[in-house]
DNA sequence: GAGTGGTCTAGACCACCTG
DNA sequence: AGGTGGTCTAGACCACTCG
């Protein structure tokens, strides 16, 4: 959270999470944010473009922008800062991590080609299950290479999030991601944890994290159910 | 393509598709293409901004960009150029239409809400189905409001293509999108248009285009088949 | 140390919206 | 007509890469 755009775009994010700008509302121009923050319009822009690709405002050529009404029941995921933005209304987002953190190999076949660096060193695996009110949505398992890292409980967690760990212990900041994306059905284990049939038709994604630390790559592999929430996004 | 950005991310497109850029190769760096196509850098850059979210260049701090090895079996659908960018190797991209344009009321259950006025016109629906090398991958239903367009053969088509005959004949350019996500059991119809067994998991998509026009929208709904290939996507 | 991409500033013009 | 967001210019500093 080192630049002036990104701190903007928390301040806000903040204000419209804690309802202090509520949906519906316009929020100030980019003229006032400048002025208000001492900041050029382009830093104010990059911090609003990056709200707006998270769902959480509105913005019409001519007018003000305004906070996005969150009455789908969509769950908005496709930004690097993952999950916490999201969902109206029908409840709050809860993750409970299922395991303790634990090591692991590289498999051999593991969905991203790694480097050799990254083979030689282990990973540690984490097991997440994310809920929206009662229902679970999303199984999550993070892969984060050993190099200088260390987490073996779920205690080590800042917040309970791990972004936001690797962001406060280890300076670790996301900056990017690519995906793929796959319709499956789902296996047992996956059925089990969803609470659905076997077989239930859930989408499977594969997902590389490119964080600010050079050759330092996050892995994630997780599973949506799709039946109660849809996965939304925006795009240019 | 009016902007000097847009302009410039065609130039480098073309260029990279007509393998002038090769996968693997580096591009002029920022400061070269500035001179070269006389235009500040931020225009520069947000024209290789969208090149990268496409998958076509890699960036490194420090480094030139470079274009990607497209060895990847995924379609790279999730910009609103569509479809025309991805997947090497196994071979070319292609679109039939399934019927000529037809006119249709809008639902009353339409998967997004829709305005007063877009009610009272009607629409106008193109079926599309997208092939990669043999085998069929998408399958898309996209709806026109009917004002002021006027489709209704496949002959009307510029390039075959639907996005380029809004722009060239009527200067509709589309801008943004939003969409959600599910994964489901294919229906007979889908996946008889696949060849797949009926219930086979497909993703299915619901698009909202925003274009120029104020008030004008485009939506869409199709179906991916990921069992061949997966869906990919880069992000922020 | 020179080159590169990431961030940032301080202006400008335009098309669009509203009163 | 004045305000707004979308585009654009012409500079600047930084962290990083590489020879």
């Amino acid at each position: 959270m080192q630049h002036h755009y990104q701190k903007l775009k928390a301040k806000l994010k903040q204000k419209i999470l804690k309802n202090v700008y509520k949906p519906g509302d316009v929020i100030p121009s980019e003229h006032d944010l400048m002025e208000r923050y001492s900041l050029a319009r382009s830093t104010v822009r990059q911090a609003l473009d990056e709200l707006w690709k998270e769902g959480l405002i509105t913005k019409t050529r001519g007018k003000k922008s305004i906070v996005a009404e969150n009455k789908k029941k969509a769950l908005w995921l496709f930004s690097v800062k993952g999950f916490s933005a999201v969902v109206g209304e029908e409840g709050e987002v809860k993750t409970v991590f299922l395991k303790k953190p634990y090591k692991v190999r590289w498999d051999k076949s593991f969905f991203y080609p790694l480097t050799v660096k990254e083979i030689d060193t282990g990973a540690i695996c984490v097991e997440r299950l994310r809920s929206v009110g009662e229902f679970p949505v999303m199984l999550e398992y993070t892969y984060i290479p050993e190099t200088s890292i260390s987490i073996s409980s779920e205690k080590d967690f800042v917040h309970n999030s791990l972004f936001e760990t690797l962001r406060v212990k280890y300076g670790i900041d996301i900056e990017k991601a690519e995906q793929e994306l796959v319709a499956t059905g789902s296996t047992k284990e996956v059925a089990a944890v969803f609470n659905i049939t076997q077989g239930t038709p859930v989408l499977h994604v594969y997902r590389k994290y490119h964080t600010n630390k050079p050759g330092l790559f996050i892995y994630s592999s997780f599973y949506c159910y799709t039946g109660k929430f849809s996965i939304g996004n925006l795009f240019e």
